[in-house]
This record gives C-alpha cells, sequence and structure tokens, in this order.
DNA sequence: TCGTGGTTACAAAAAGGTGCGTAATTTACA
DNA sequence: TGTAAATTACGCACCTTTTTGTAACCACGA
C-alpha cells in the first residue's frame, strides 16, 4: 500500500491525510487520549476494520502513539504525538479556508452554461 | 457530486482535496495558467477521465476556474482562482511540516506527558 | 458469557484505466 | 473535387484494481 518514494512531501502528507477518517481522528484525539472503543464512540460510522487501519497509519507515520497497557481486558489508548499536535493548526487552517471560500463563493460566479464566457480566442 | 452534507469544514475540505492529484494540480496551476494538454504533460500517470474529474472537482469546489475558448480544436484553459491561490501557502505547510516531522521522526519520540505504566510494542 | 483490541477471509463498493466516439475546421493528397 | 486524417478536450462504456464493509474468530480473566 506504501512504497512512499514519492519525491514530493505534499505528496507523502497527503497520503495520510487522504480519506474521510485521518483527520477526523486527528480531530477528536486533539481532545485528548482515547482509547480504541472512545473512538468507535465518538465516530460509530467507522468500521472496526477501519479504525484498526487507519490508527496504525497514524501511528506509521508519526502523528499517533499507541499504548498498549496488559490488564484485562486488554487496554489500549491513543494520543497525538508532538508532531500530531503540531498538525493540528495546519488542519485547523484548511477548515477556516474552506468555510471562507464557501462563504464568498455564494454569489457563484460559475455562470456556467452551454456557451461559456466570451473569450476571444487569438490567432494562431 | 456527492452530498457534502458534513457539518464540518475540514471534512469537506479534505473531500476535495484528498487523493493523489489535487494538491498535484494545484501544484502545477500556481505556476500559471495551464491546458489540459500541459497538466497531462506535467503529469503523464494521471489518465485523461482522471484529469476531467479532478479539474471538474476543482472547479466546482471554488479552486480553479477553468476557461473555454472556442475555436478548433477546441482550447481550454486552467487556472487557480483567488481562493485557490490562497489555498497553496497552506497545502505547503503541510508539506513542511511533514518534511520537519520525517527528520525527527528518525528517533521516533514521546515528547508527551510520560505515564509510568508500561508500553508494551505490538507484535510483528 | 461478556468485553477489549485485533486479525483474517470473503464480498461489496468505489476508484481508476483503456479505448472509442465527437465536434468544426484545416491540411494532405490523389 | 472529393475525401481522409488530424487536431483538443472531453463523455461514455466496459473492465480491472483498490479500498472498505461484514462477519467470524482469537486471547484472557471476571
Amino acid at each position: 500500500m506504501k512504497s512512499l518514494v514519492s519525491r514530493c512531501p505534499i505528496e507523502e502528507v497527503m497520503q495520510i491525510l487522504s480519506g474521510r477518517w485521518p483527520t477526523l481522528l486527528i480531530y477528536y484525539l486533539k481532545q485528548g487520549t482515547k482509547r480504541f472503543s472512545d473512538l468507535r464512540r465518538d465516530n460509530p460510522t467507522i468500521s472496526h476494520k477501519m479504525l484498526t487501519l487507519e490508527l496504525r497509519k497514524l501511528e506509521d507515520a508519526g502523528i499517533v502513539e499507541r499504548m498498549e497497557f496488559q490488564g484485562y481486558p486488554l487496554r489500549v489508548e491513543y494520543e497525538l504525538t508532538s508532531a500530531g499536535h503540531r498538525l493540528v493548526p495546519l488542519i485547523d487552517a484548511l477548515g477556516e479556508w474552506w468555510e471562507a471560500t464557501a462563504e464568498e463563493g455564494l454569489q457563484a460566479d460559475t455562470a456556467n452554461g452551454e456557451s461559456a464566457v466570451a473569450k476571444v480566442s487569438r490567432p494562431d
């Protein structure tokens, strides 16, 4: 699933953050340490399997730390690493950008139609 | 496209930026106006289908503007909207965060509050 | 038996690739 | 003079690949 042989750091981050779950999980984890079952409650639509996969991915990326405590039943806690915490404001900024964009976008400059804007092509 | 009924702006942005192409296309488009065929040359591994789909998505999101010039053969140019330009530094910040993280991540740290509890690593 | 965190096998769904068709004009060529 | 080919930016149908969901199973002790 990962070669991560990309020369571009942006490609690499997006490989990690892409999809519905990563940013959502980070969102919940920034509230503090969470157990596996907490995260499932926070986000009831994620499947058991996806949650483990996504957490593993975030762990591998150094965003989340997994702590396993022996005991019965088994207890595992997840929390953001310091890198994970530094990521949070960047993600938030994207959300804010989107909100701002959505507002301005209400007066849709996308005056679509069959005939597009009359732009004249230069002779070439 | 999708319902986009998400209450969370972050979920919405990620829906747009997720995947290999959106940030890559934005990257090339920040260099200036590009034609469809330019973008294919910039990124030879994207299929024409994907390119149209992704461009349409970015257009719908208000990130890219599509300009169609009549003439034969048809000519279409794409460029970032002002919102698109404002997005660029946010994406760049993610890339920088990743680079910084990758460096420090070589010694996978735990700069968080240390619980004295034993931490057990997963078998694998 | 239940509950925790996790794995695996199989099935369904989504994403993506390939290749053909199309428009309106110009050029290529017999 | 007739016509076939090429051009650009796609849409569409079909098929493969990847991702995700479902469900069953595991360990352990209360």
